[in-house]
DNA sequence: TGACTCATGTCAATATTCTGACATACATTG
DNA sequence: CAATGTATGTCAGAATATTGACATGAGTCA
């Protein structure tokens, strides 16, 4: 019936708190995309590429918490798009550097200016310093959970 | 080749350090509750009932994320396994209050226990004060990003 | 040189999840 | 009381992502 009778500590764990942050900035990034015709994971796909050009599928799908497989089907689908380019041979060893192209760029302006403009309204209520806490808090946490020790106590 | 190369501006992106949070997050619970036989939605549902117990298939979706269909499986899934139990009949709607077992309850308990020391290790570099304070922030972007302008300018 | 290891791209099969849809039960409103 | 609206549980189909596996290319080391 109501939304918030009895308040457990539900909302006090942070990690119910962090995927609760996530579920909504992916609802809204989705709201956000979808009249431009990308999926999130297209999306960060571009993004990526646009940043960091010549990337590889296996990087891609690292950088975007993905499989390589699932990364390969969102590469096809931007490449039929004409977004992207692959070499047809590898240059080195078997990764195929991607490109973006110009009709990519264009995209990806444009996806990012609703991106931009989703994570402006999600940070709306922080002040700078707030935010830039919150990033570095969350850059902490992803450190201490890294597989590899950052700091070996043995 | 190497993993950080060039800095972007990706690193900076609040909307990315809170998908790498919750990625890293999500694959440490994973490994957490592997050995009890759980998975992370399984777990939610748990917890979601132990926290407050009654709860209906809707109501568990909306608290996990996930779709009325998805939480249903889990559902069933727990209910065979003994983990909890639903009316056959609805005693007001149609919604099913669900309880947990005995059973249940135990698995919730160790299941918690796994998962709160994986917290623990992810907010170890965070002061108490800290961690309060992504809490807050983290509550508060999501409170930005609800449908219903909290704010509405209009 | 030859054997080994590692990373990448790709194929196939399986799991999981979501979208769409429908019947039921209660509350509300005329 | 009857009609409408809302919420729930459930079924079927499609879309998506994952696990497992394999061949290829490059580097390493005896």
């Amino acid at each position: 019936m109501s939304q918030e009778e009895t308040v457990g500590p539900l909302e006090e764990s942070p990690g119910y708190v962090l995927k609760q942050a996530h579920a909504a900035l992916r609802t809204a990034m989705e709201a956000a995309l979808r009249p431009l015709g990308l999926t999130v994971p297209q999306y960060a796909c571009l993004e990526l590429l646009g940043q960091r050009p010549g990337l590889s599928n296996a990087e891609l799908a690292r950088g975007a918490f993905v499989t390589r497989q699932s990364m390969n089907l969102v590469l096809r689908g931007l490449q039929d798009r004409g977004l992207l380019t692959r070499p047809e041979q590898a240059p080195h060893g078997r990764a195929l550097p991607t490109q973006l192209t110009p009709a990519g760029r264009d995209q990806l302006r444009a996806a990012s200016t609703a991106v931009r403009a989703v994570e402006q309204q999600m940070l709306a209520p922080l002040s700078p310093a707030d935010q830039r806490r919150l990033r570095d808090h969350l850059a902490a946490c992803v450190a201490a959970l890294a597989p590899t020790t950052p700091a070996a106590e043995d």
